[in-house]
DNA sequence: ATGATACATCGATAGTTATCAATGTCGTGT
DNA sequence: ACACGACATTGATAACTATCGATGTATCAT
């Protein structure tokens, strides 16, 4: 079952384990650089979004960007898919979709 | 002028101040108990909820609820008002305007 | 094979956070 | 004034996180 689907689920409160799959998407979104970079990436469309376009825009060294790529891509947020030696990001389907049901809840 | 606007503004990508100002909402929310807490506040409605009917189910000590609280309410997210020695907590208006605007951006 | 480029991982550090016991503060009732 | 209940604050600790330099890995071009 989906975390949106768990989020939605009846009328109850928020259960714990709902609010437990949903803090980590949360917690991917609450720091400036990541919301940057969904935010490139997003704007990217399907295409996606070279990683060596990412480093730069953001005043960051290379390791710091990958690792908050890491973290935005373990969250569900984003996928990557490699291209040579690029790697291209791109939005996850549906990433947002569990935020979304809660902040509509 | 408002982080929900600062949020929506131009085509451009998301700007610095604008993510700076975004972040801590999203974490007043990266965590299960706040996000359990701010589920319960939000149930409520305008009446709101009395802290002392948070702390129970939350199984937390009241120390970390009313800290927990704390970083709900300096976010922006809900507000509180005394009423004798009880204090009630209920959602600020336009609460999750900026996070909204976000997602949908 | 060699070198170069793109990206990830490691190790270290400084800053942040979740938690609770103990204590403080404020309002109520007696 | 005094005791009590509701909540906040303090202090301490363990866990987590953002950052970067150094290093590792994978792919491509020659």
């Amino acid at each position: 079952m989906t975390i949106a689907k768990q989020v939605q689920l009846g009328k109850g409160p928020l259960a714990d384990s709902a609010a437990s799959a949903l803090a980590p998407m949360f917690a991917a979104l609450a720091d400036p650089i990541r919301l940057r970079l969904f935010d490139l990436v997003r704007r990217a469309g399907v295409d996606g979004i070279c990683s060596c376009d990412l480093t730069e825009p953001l005043d960051r060294s290379q390791p710091t960007i990958s690792h908050h790529l890491k973290v935005l891509r373990e969250a569900g947020l984003v996928e990557s898919r490699r291209d040579g030696t690029w790697i291209w990001y791109s939005i996850a389907p549906r990433a947002l979709d569990a935020v979304s049901q809660f902040i509509q809840r």
